[in-house]
DNA sequence: CGTATGTCTGACAACGTTGTCAGAGGTATA
DNA sequence: TATACCTCTGACAACGTTGTCAGACATACG
């Protein structure tokens, strides 16, 4: 029978013989107090073991990592880098516009990957291309005292940037470029891609090339536009205003657009869509008409599978994991202390002909 | 004229007359203490305004916040949740698969949109299938006291996380069940979405179904074969061996089972690919071959972009952004301080009827 | 007017860790 | 043997924050 621990107090010391197994154990996790009970030396001496300074004697760090084993101890990391002297956290903070959207998540998992190696693990939250939400989600990071930031701008002033910066957090911004601040970027070629599109369309024949892009105020988007707008001109081709469609947001605006540009008195006879989703809805608009063995199309960025459409998609293909994978890498010289200036880089794109964009236009309509 | 500063030696007092504008001003950021000189009030007192306890007096709160605005303080979250009672993070972990598939990265979505509302972040990390891989990102999560754990498992030994779970730990599964652990999971209705795919099979006609899956080690495929086994055995169809091909990995490896199983005597009239790299494989063979009007595909797993092909994919879509939601949202009722027993609960999953799976085999292969 | 009650504020310790420094103990040298 | 020097270990303070508690002050009551 147990004996009821009553009359007998020891004041604070612990009353389990064994708090390992006591079915009281306390809902917490063993700290480097508790490690050096156990093995019996000061917590100083588990601190360095568990860094692995290599300044214990073997067999007394043997002690430790017995001690460690067996109370389960886990390095809390959060406690360390409040005293450590550089203050590092091991994390990192990704601003993505959608962390479920294909060209963010293999930009973010090739930052993932850069950042493995290095024992670093990568905090993510999506922007919706909105501002205020970027602005947020930095705050946030910052809260938890993140080492660096990646950010995928959606807001068009960074200057609230500058306080992170001074406080030691790293920047780098990917795909598009930040504005009224001054940091690393990487960039896709986006005027040189959409230049290599319209010319592509050009050689094929097309006079008449129609033009469908995201918002303009997208960085991106502009730059885009700008390669569209600078090829036909290198090419001798005017400008048809009622051939360019901007501002367009998702599948079903571009469907409508395309639908109604095709209607018209002098419809083109191939399209230049400039980002994925208005790609998309260019190609059901094509497929409901019946036009899309008849009507050219490229399109910006790729998509999954559309090498299986008939016809194929000819794309100008991004790199978002080389994007991430150097964001990712110019981050981590920031972090090891290099003050260059900054720079930027361009990732370039690719075209990928599949079919779509090799469609000619008909004697007719020549 | 500014006066030099040099012979009265305040001793430890800073010697910077604003420090605000110093040049030389730390590369640090404001700490409360910061605050608390700033305002002429102590440190509790700003911790009480930034914690919005709401028992300052108005005048003093302002004086608190406008100190905070000028120093641009950042609350630092680390420190506070080592100091805090319960010492939380505001931070979760999520386990995927690979955080750049469109599955694990609509699970990863919808984690995030709970999460938001309760301002807690999302740390997120791929385990490329590799059981180890999700131990140490368990054990990395865990270093940086994070709240509780999403895991879409990849390993076969769940009692690793027994530790965690006894420090605290929230801890839900999702898509695929936890081993030797008890747990609340969020799961797909596999068996049911391979029947249901089956059955829709053998409805148009079929009655030679080829079966293609992943590694029948991971749970989800087991579940969608044993799923196609009952209903051919429930419809009265005997199971042909040499239509079957289970642990495929990938586009390629079915793409080529898919060209030898058509190729041998009694080939298929229809296919059954219990996933989505797999469902991939087969319909390029199919086109390759010059088949994809004239065998039946249903895929398990939805693809964007699937309504283009021609024929439109058929397949048993789930509903990952259900999935998210859901585990989220157990793991917050968790955190909340439920301790009632686990639960278990399965998404259904759903038949999109796009034209592959509604193709009927010709009179003469009947 | 004295006391009780309530509200607000601040001093202090503590969370789990690491930087600093001093001391113990050993070995090599004069 | 005395001294210098090196290696290893531990006591203590500190990182930035919050829990605890006590005290200052104002108000209400007898």
């Amino acid at each position: 029978m147990a004996t009821v621990v009553a009359y007998t107090s020891h004041g604070s010391t612990n009353v389990d013989k064994d708090p390992l197994n006591s079915p009281n154990r306390p809902r917490t996790r063993a700290t480097m107090r508790d490690v050096a009970a156990l093995a019996g030396v000061s917590i100083k001496t588990v601190s360095r073991v568990v860094n692995a300074e290599g300044t214990v004697t073997p067999g007394l760090a043997a002690q430790v990592l017995q001690a460690v084993e067996r109370l389960d101890y886990r390095h809390n990391l959060t406690a360390s880098s409040l005293r450590r002297a550089d203050g590092k956290s091991a994390t990192i903070g990704v601003v993505l516009e959608d962390v479920a959207n294909p060209f963010s998540s293999a930009l973010h998992r090739s930052i993932e990957n850069v950042a493995l190696r290095r024992g670093v693990l990568v905090l993510a939250g999506s922007s919706d291309e909105d501002g205020e939400r970027e602005r947020q989600l930095v705050s946030a990071f910052a809260s938890r005292r993140v080492d660096g930031l990646v950010i995928v701008p959606a807001s068009y002033d960074h200057t609230y940037l500058l306080n992170e910066r001074r406080a030691g957090t790293a920047i780098v911004f990917a795909d598009r470029p930040p504005h009224f601040f001054d940091a690393d970027t990487v960039l896709t070629d986006n005027a040189a891609g959409a230049r290599r599109a319209t010319r592509h369309l050009i050689a094929h024949g097309h006079r008449r090339i129609g033009y469908l892009g995201d918002l303009q105020t997208i960085a991106t988007a502009a730059a885009r536009y700008q390669g569209y707008v600078e090829e036909l001109a290198a090419q001798g081709i005017a400008l048809d205003e009622r051939l360019v469609r901007l501002d367009l947001r998702g599948i079903e605006s571009s469907e409508a657009a395309i639908t109604e540009m095709l209607a018209a008195a002098q419809p083109p006879t191939a399209l230049f869509t400039a980002q994925n989703l208005i790609t998309i809805g260019a190609y059901r608009a094509l497929r409901r008409l019946g036009q899309h063995h008849k009507v050219g199309l490229v399109g910006f960025d790729d998509i999954l599978l559309s090498d299986l459409l008939d016809p194929g998609l000819t794309v100008i293909a991004q790199d978002p994991s080389a994007m991430g994978r150097t964001a990712a890498e110019l981050l981590f010289r920031r972090l090891d202390g290099d003050r260059s200036p900054s720079t930027h880089h361009v990732i370039p794109s690719l075209l990928i002909t599949r079919g779509s964009g090799e469609i000619r236009p008909s004697q007719r309509e020549r």
